[in-house]
RNA sequence: GGGCUCGUGGUCUAGGGGUUAUGACGUUGCCUUGACAUGGCAAAGAUCGCCAGUUCAAUUCUGGCCGAGCCCA
């Protein structure tokens, strides 16, 4: 063999890393290559990367994820577009805060608000660090230079500047209202927050007597809110209770400042065979009892406070812990004979998904995003935007459905943003920052062009510093965002909304959201509510929502279940010659998987084509390593024997009268070619990587190539001529997919790096009559070739009595050459 | 418990009212050919989750059930 060009016998994990470290070491190259230049004349083209959330480990699901975002934006590169692809972190939020009180062995309420802030930043950082370093090893072409982090004054102030604006034109108000409210963790929390665990609790039948002095039994597992009850209801349709209907209940407890009785009403939400088939209404047992009260008009009572004791309603359980006050409320009634059994029962109870906590519902003056009122609007505006995969277009549609309240988006937390609002005038004005500030209220006093509103109208009375004599006191607002209110405005800060609006103009609708369906509910309704509030336009133009990774046998991966696997480890395989192996816990029994090389460019390829966009995958390294580093290798192999023949300077024109053979292959490449740039188009992955992936380890290789190979060794320039054309092509096709890979071979051998390109590459001359053929070429080439192993020949070996079909006559002569036909 | 999505050889996947149901990986057998055993040729392997219904005809449409996932109560 003459020497190739490509010196390595093999496509390795050591010479990836090689290439990707070279790649991401020159900053200046980097930013020439992937950086965004919004004055190009170019279609922009912007990608509202989900901002990950740092915390020590990145789930391999999401990696895989991230890495098809980034084939996403290589590939609108590739076909032209000015793409905006930035890195952007995620810092704000509890989890960081939970990771220092558990590092510390503290919480967060007995530091200094300050000092703890400083905590939290360090600890977000180092997390950061970690994670930018996978970034970069599974070979995303983000921005990094101009990375944006949610935490930073810089993004914070958006955030600030879009409340303010929503707070003024009255989309967000404040109200006393029921909230979920985690009291261990002291804040409110959203419906999207909560999660319900299984537990066993004591369910109590309470004796209850009516006001003539009829005994009835009341189920309940939360005796200790009696005190609360507003309504004692049964089933409309349940005859044994029809009597009571209209008469009143005697609370069987003492209670401190309300009346005594109830009325007992019917309500079609009872479960008849549920306990004894009559139920007490509480404010506020459970979302169902907030419902009940809600549509019979009563006024709730403040049964709980904010650290989780019970008010003064409940007389003499006043002061308790809920948990005690339930103890203590049951042996009251047990010493009184009001109870008539007490069974165990598996009940499933709401917690805050990230404490854990039982949670409350209770009566609190929080902010909320007013959102009922535009749900038509947003469905209108959804039509506008392009779905991929269409159908998971039904989550957003079902979430929407059953939205009925308000979003609370005020927290009782910390490392979050902080809620610009100051008051003052005992409470009757608030004063709101100017945009384009960051503050923080509950440490600074407000900026001296901030203006003074009038709390309930919103009516602008004046600035500040006009006015600062004459409205007493000034309080800040100690609460601070929910963080799907920083992250609902990511598509909009990456468009330029508020830092650059000439390119916002241009930018926006963000051309892309990428986002897994699991955060449908939040993260892309959140995002087209802000955009529909603010802008009244849909958010996106295109929405890509992802399946999620899955263990090898379909199931979530967890902690819990022990079937993780870790995204270094994949990554990493087969680097320095160390095999992989991991140890997954299966439905039936604990198996171990090894591989010896996956890497970044085998992951991505896998990933590409083995997943349809919107369907959960499974991933099993093994699979990944047999079915997909073997396609590297054979795509090598190409490039590596193509290297060693002569490459000509113009591989743009066709030489003159091309043999048969060639305009053949090089008509197979179009119609290839094709599929691949409408695939891109259409942001259609797996179609686009199927079909290079069918065409460089199939009919080029085993029928082109066998067919051209004595052309190319006697040095035929139109032989050489179509391989490299096919090669280099080939490459940047795939430079989405295998960047590296792709750089590698095309640097080497055509001294111009595939992932440069930036206008997908001209079609070879399409012939349809040409491509009929293919079939009936790689039939005739099969069937020579078991001839000849049924025969006992060496495939090398000259063979008589092989008639070459009608339809190949044209090829008669290459046919003959290539089977040694006599 | 409810809603939604999905269910095609061992694994992954294409397709879609009439097909010998696509391809890949794996399995088995055979074979060295001037890049490639990371290769070539072939074989086995699927009542298209189950049960009804619509239809001349269902894997495809409809309903129910079962299983997985997401979301909600």
């Amino acid at each position: 063999m003459p020497s190739p060009k490509l010196p390595d016998k093999r496509w390795s994990i050591d010479l990836e890393k090689r290439i990707q470290e070279e790649h991401y070491s020159d900053d200046v190259q980097y930013t020439n290559r992937y950086g965004f230049n919004p004055d190009s004349g170019k279609e922009i083209f912007v990608i509202d990367t989900p901002p990950p959330y740092p915390s020590g480990t990145w789930h391999i699901g999401a990696v895989a994820q991230y890495s098809m975002i980034d084939v996403i934006a290589r590939s609108q590169r590739l076909i032209g577009k000015e793409v905006k692809f930035p890195w952007g972190v995620d810092r704000n939020g509890i989890n960081v805060e939970f990771t220092v009180e558990k590092d510390t062995k503290r919480k967060m309420k007995t530091y200094d608000r300050s000092e703890f802030l400083k905590l939290c930043e360090e600890t977000i950082e180092e997390f950061t660090q970690s994670m930018r370093h996978t970034a970069k090893r599974v070979g995303l072409s983000m921005d990094f230079e101009n990375e944006y982090l949610t935490d930073s004054p810089d993004y914070r102030k958006v955030t600030q500047a879009i409340f303010t604006d929503l707070f003024k034109r009255g989309e967000i108000i404040e109200d006393l209202r029921p909230n979920i409210y985690d009291p261990v963790e002291g804040t409110t929390i959203a419906d999207a927050e909560v999660e319900r665990k299984n537990r066993r609790t004591k369910l109590v039948d309470v004796k209850w007597k009516t006001e003539d002095d009829k005994e009835l039994i009341i189920s309940t597992t939360r005796p200790e809110l009696i005190c609360a009850c507003g309504v004692v209801v049964v089933h409309p349709d349940d005859a044994r209770y029809k009597h009571l209907i209209g008469k009143h209940a005697i609370l069987p407890v003492p209670v401190n400042g309300r009346e005594e009785k109830v009325e007992i009403r019917t309500h079609p939400s009872v479960k008849s065979d549920f306990g004894s088939g009559i139920l007490m209404v509480c404010s506020f047992g459970d979302q169902n009892d907030v419902s009940v009260f809600r549509e019979f008009g009563l006024t709730p009572f403040q049964a709980i406070d904010l650290e989780g004791c019970m008010t003064e309603i409940s007389g003499p359980l006043s002061g308790m812990k809920v948990i005690d006050a339930r103890a203590e409320i049951i042996n009251y009634l047990d010493e009184n004979n009001l109870i008539d059994s007490i069974t165990e029962k598996e009940q499933e109870v709401p917690v805050s998904e990230r404490g854990k906590n039982p949670v409350e519902i209770i009566l609190l003056k929080e902010y909320y995003v007013k959102q009922t009122h535009v749900l038509d609007r947003i469905e209108q505006l959804t039509n506008e935007i392009e779905f991929h995969p269409p159908r998971n277009k039904q989550f957003l549609l079902d979430w929407m459905e059953n939205i009925s309240i308000d979003w609370p988006i005020s927290r009782r937390r910390w490392y979050h943003t902080e809620i610009p609002i100051w008051y003052c005038d005992n409470g009757s004005k608030v004063i709101c920052a100017p945009p384009g500030s960051y503050v923080q209220p509950w440490r600074e006093s407000p900026p001296e062009n901030s203006e003074v509103l009038d709390r309930e109208s919103r009516e602008v009375l004046g600035l500040f510093c006009d006015m600062k004599d004459s409205i007493g006191e000034v309080i800040g607002e100690e609460k601070v965002f929910d963080t799907w209110m920083d992250s609902s405005n990511s598509n909009l800060f990456v468009s330029g909304y508020l830092n650059d609006m000439d390119n916002f103009e241009k930018s926006f609708p963000t051309a892309i959201r990428p986002q897994g369906k699991e955060i449908v509910r939040t993260w892309l309704y959140y995002t087209l509510l802000k955009s529909a509030l603010l802008l009244d336009k849909p958010g996106f133009k295109h929405v890509w929502i992802d399946g999620l990774g899955m263990d090898p046998w379909g199931r979530k991966m967890s902690k819990s279940l022990g079937n993780g696997i870790d995204a270094d480890s994949v990554l990493e395989c087969g680097a320095g010659g160390r095999t992989g192996s991991w140890k997954v816990k299966g439905p039936d029994k604990t198996v171990q998987l090894r591989a010896n090389k996956i890497g970044s460019e085998c992951f991505r390829l896998w990933k590409a084509c083995d997943a349809q966009v919107g369907d959960d995958f499974h991933i099993n390294p093994e699979e990944i390593e047999a079915k997909y580093f073997g396609v590297l290798t054979k795509l090598y192999n190409v490039a590596r024997f193509a290297s060693q023949f002569e490459i000509p300077s113009n591989l743009d024109d066709a030489p003159e009268e091309l043999p048969i053979e060639d305009r053949w292959i090089l008509a197979e490449f179009a119609k290839t070619m094709e599929k691949v740039e409408n695939g891109w188009k259409d942001l259609d992955i797996y179609t686009a990587t199927q079909s290079l992936k069918t065409f460089g380890t199939g009919v080029l290789p085993s029928h082109w190539l066998e067919m051209s190979k004595s052309r190319l060794y006697g040095d035929d320039k139109k032989a050489a001529w179509t391989i490299h054309r096919i090669v280099r092509d080939l490459m940047t096709a795939l430079s989405p997919v295998c960047p590296f890979f792709t750089h590698h071979i095309s640097t080497t051998l055509y001294s111009n790096s595939a992932v440069d390109v930036r206008n997908f590459p001209n079609r070879t001359v399409k012939n349809d009559d040409l491509c009929s053929l293919t079939k009936i070429i790689e039939d005739f080439n099969g069937a020579t070739w078991r001839t000849k192993k049924d025969a006992g020949l060496p495939l090398n070996a000259p063979i008589h009595g092989i008639i070459i079909p009608d339809e190949l006559k044209d090829f008669k002569s290459i046919l003959i050459q290539m089977h040694k036909l006599e």
